[in-house]
DNA sequence: CGTCGTTTGTGAACGGATGCACAAAGTCGC
DNA sequence: GCGACTTTGTGCATCCGTTCACAAACGACG
């Protein structure tokens, strides 16, 4: 019930947005991968670079990166390449980046506790606003340089720091209900890491981070490869009548 | 609108060596959802289940969800619905999940201890066949049911146990020369969470799964939504052009 | 100032995925 | 046994994303 892809329908509800900002989901989610590669090349002291290099450093195509690229405006230099400070801030422009988005974290276990301590996270664009859990043993601890609040507050922070975004890294049994609370609470956007299907209101955005789903894609190529490399079909059910 | 977002994402590579055996690569994706549906649907008790409902639950479209169904071969009956017992047989073996995999996590920071932890993991098709780090003070200690070992076992654990599956929860810094590793030992399916684009050689299957490009992601569309509010364009560099 | 080499930005072809709509195939009631 | 009803499986049209290939734009250099 959760899954890695597309959720319900993704398709095109009639009453579309008038202005969907202009950029492709495929591209949105490809411009993080391109900015951490820019931030790496400008902590090297690298201050200009061609797509070729850009996009072996993102690991995609170049041909895909400059179209990426040509939705946030024209930016590069022919003959020369693209100014990677200026691409910087123009890639975390249209991110929404320039500002900082403080996030509620619901959930302090292991998963919650990776979430508080991840460097990249408070670092560029992110403030963890609070850490929540209902667990009376965790409330009060310090993790980082954090302190667990009790989930009670999760209305409070919410409203008084205008959260928008939350992650809920709870067990699957209280996700549902701790997502409708961030929903009546008013945050929007929603990373969900709890192995089920959230269902949401129209205008919330969920995104998920299924560990489980991960692991059954790998496994299915990985079954393919020893299958091929054992030299027969191995006939799956696929070939079956 | 939509009330979720799209979650493009198939090949972060483009050597990407898997064959695929008929089964369209967005379909493989989505199958461990149905998976996770049926298996909820089972306990609940329920025998029988039409396309419509199995599709409510896994959060998709009917009809995509039938034909995706109908790449493993034709195991509904119309007029009726799916066996839930059969189905889930039959999508657990497209995935290659009737073998358990064994699966190698290097490093036990708070993010390798959540995936030890993680409960439907061990349960459906994967054992972990060890929990390393190279950290002298978490080696030796307990997880769940699981001792940490130190990284340098990791070349005989892959072999003894025949790893195929390998999780990297380090930093960064670290990520690429565990990967490495992993690759010479010979483990040629990979799911990195370190925050940075792995380099393998053609054959070997690398998923990310990244927690600050979902958050960056939500961003974008919460930045997209709180300027839509306010009126109109807010004059993003996305105007112009 | 003009030519040359380099790199961007994009038009166009292509391929894969999605959703609709419907015929085929089955069950159920009588 | 038969007709009505339900649900699957799929052909088809459409949309989105990727890739190719090339003209336009720019710096370098004599």
């Amino acid at each position: 019930m959760s899954s890695t892809l597309a959720q319900p329908d993704a398709g095109d509800q009639p009453g579309d947005r008038s202005w969907d900002g202009g950029i492709p989901e495929a591209t949105v989610a490809r411009l993080p991968v391109y900015l951490r590669a820019l931030y790496a090349l400008a902590e090297r002291g690298v201050t200009t670079v061609a797509s070729d290099e850009l996009a072996t450093a993102a690991g995609v195509n170049s041909a895909k990166l400059r179209k990426d690229l040509s939705h946030l405006g024209s930016y590069g230099i022919r003959g020369v390449g693209y100014d990677v400070d200026y691409l910087v801030y123009q890639v975390s422009r249209a991110l929404g980046l320039t500002q900082s988005w403080p996030v509620v974290i619901v959930g302090a276990g292991n998963l919650g506790r990776a979430l508080a301590n991840y460097g990249g996270f408070a670092s560029r664009g992110f403030r963890i606003a609070a850490l929540l859990d209902s667990d009376p043993a965790l409330v009060g601890r310090k993790i980082g340089r954090l302190v667990v609040s009790h989930a009670d507050e999760l209305e409070a922070v919410v409203a008084s720091q205008n959260v928008a975004i939350g992650a809920i890294a709870t067990p699957a049994a209280s996700a549902q209900a701790v997502c409708d609370r961030l929903v009546a609470a008013g945050v929007t956007s929603i990373l969900n890491f709890a192995p089920l299907v959230l269902t949401v209101p129209d205008g919330v955005d969920v995104r998920k981070v299924d560990l489980s789903i991960e692991l059954q894609i790998l496994a299915f190529h990985a079954q393919r490869r020893s299958a091929a490399r054992v030299g027969q079909l191995a006939g799956p059910a696929v070939a079956e009548a």
